[in-house]
DNA sequence: AAATTAAACTAACAATCGTTAGTTTTGTTA
DNA sequence: TAACAAAACTAACGATTGTTAGTTTAATTT
């Protein structure tokens, strides 16, 4: 019983190089050189360099859609499952840099079966997403904006944080947490 | 004397087909099958592949820049400064959508020389943007939430604008326009 | 028509890619 | 200590990469 196996220890150094140069621009012999060992060594702990991708990029992935499950069927009003969403966000972020970074820039080097599965997942995450909207602008608690672009900005900077985030230091996460909500949800504008 | 020169032509297609793929998937050969002549043959017009990446990157880039240091020392409000912005983000989203995704995308396969041109030129608009934030916030035209924040929101959302329009008809273009700014500049809470 | 230029071609290069086969080393269990 | 399993190794494969050299074809100018 090891705390961390060798094929995680693979997918967690794949993960850093592909956030830095993506994936097509990273060989096996980068990754095994970055955990001192020979490419062909890897072998022995993975199929293939796609599982490394689809392992990466399905497990935030599911982490996503495992939460967007969980808050969605809650008697909460729109406004709350909406901080729910961004906060979860930021906490992914956190947890799961480079694997976020890798799912939002290579997604669609994934082979036919898991990009199929990726865009269901994706797909369902949006879906929920938008209802939640609807269903707020139905109970007058939101503007009845274009759902489309609320989702597409929203999502969009979620998607980004990452990008955000790397340059920051954790004391500044405290911050995003209390600040994006607002920006996000009440705009910058002086009423 | 041509209407668009060969080189041009190379570099149209080679966007198409980073955008959809990215840089580093996308062959010379794959470039010059789209043209229909073979690989060598590019050569005859473009020095590396890497130039063709430049120019891409560097002409979008230039275009920002050129539109902001217009905006930037006009004597409106910081509303109708973003309002502009705005605008000419969709604009440049809908006339060179691929060369803005390979911008977006791509940037980081730059050789160092061209990397350091693109990173000055983004880092410039950041600051005029960021400066335009915090004269509205002085002027108390815009709420005085951290600067950063803001300006991660809205730029993300922005530069990944052409991700939306690929899925849309050009019709829905004017709808963009026309809502975009609300929902960035005043949120989706109800007062 | 001859000469020149532009733009395509064929062929090949050295390098690198993901991956496999077979072997050796290392660490654990009987 | 002998046996076994896990995980590293060396060596090599076929394919593909960006690019160059040299040649042929097509278009334009003298």
């Amino acid at each position: 019983m090891k705390i961390t196996d060798r094929k995680s220890e693979i997918i967690v150094t794949a993960a850093k190089l592909f956030k830095k140069r993506g994936y097509n621009a990273v060989s096996m012999r980068d990754i095994a050189q970055e955990l001192g060992i020979k490419a062909a060594s890897l072998y022995n702990h993975i199929k293939s360099k796609q599982e490394i991708l689809s392992d990466i990029v399905l497990n935030v992935a599911e982490s996503f859609t495992n939460h967007m499950e969980q808050i969605y069927p809650q008697s909460i009003n729109s406004i709350q499952k909406l901080e729910a969403i961004i906060q979860n966000h930021i906490d992914i972020t956190v947890q799961k840099t480079d694997f976020l970074a890798c799912m939002n820039n290579d997604w669609m080097h994934l082979d036919e079966e898991n990009l199929a599965t990726y865009l269901k997942l994706r797909n369902a995450y949006e879906a929920s997403f938008r209802k939640i909207l609807q269903e707020g602008i139905a109970k007058n608690e939101l503007e009845n904006q274009n759902s489309e672009i609320v989702i597409f900005s929203i999502l969009t900077t979620l998607r980004a944080l990452y990008l955000w985030y790397s340059k920051k230091s954790s004391v500044e996460v405290e911050v995003l947490k209390k600040d994006l909500p607002k920006t996000l949800l009440h705009g910058i504008v002086k009423n």
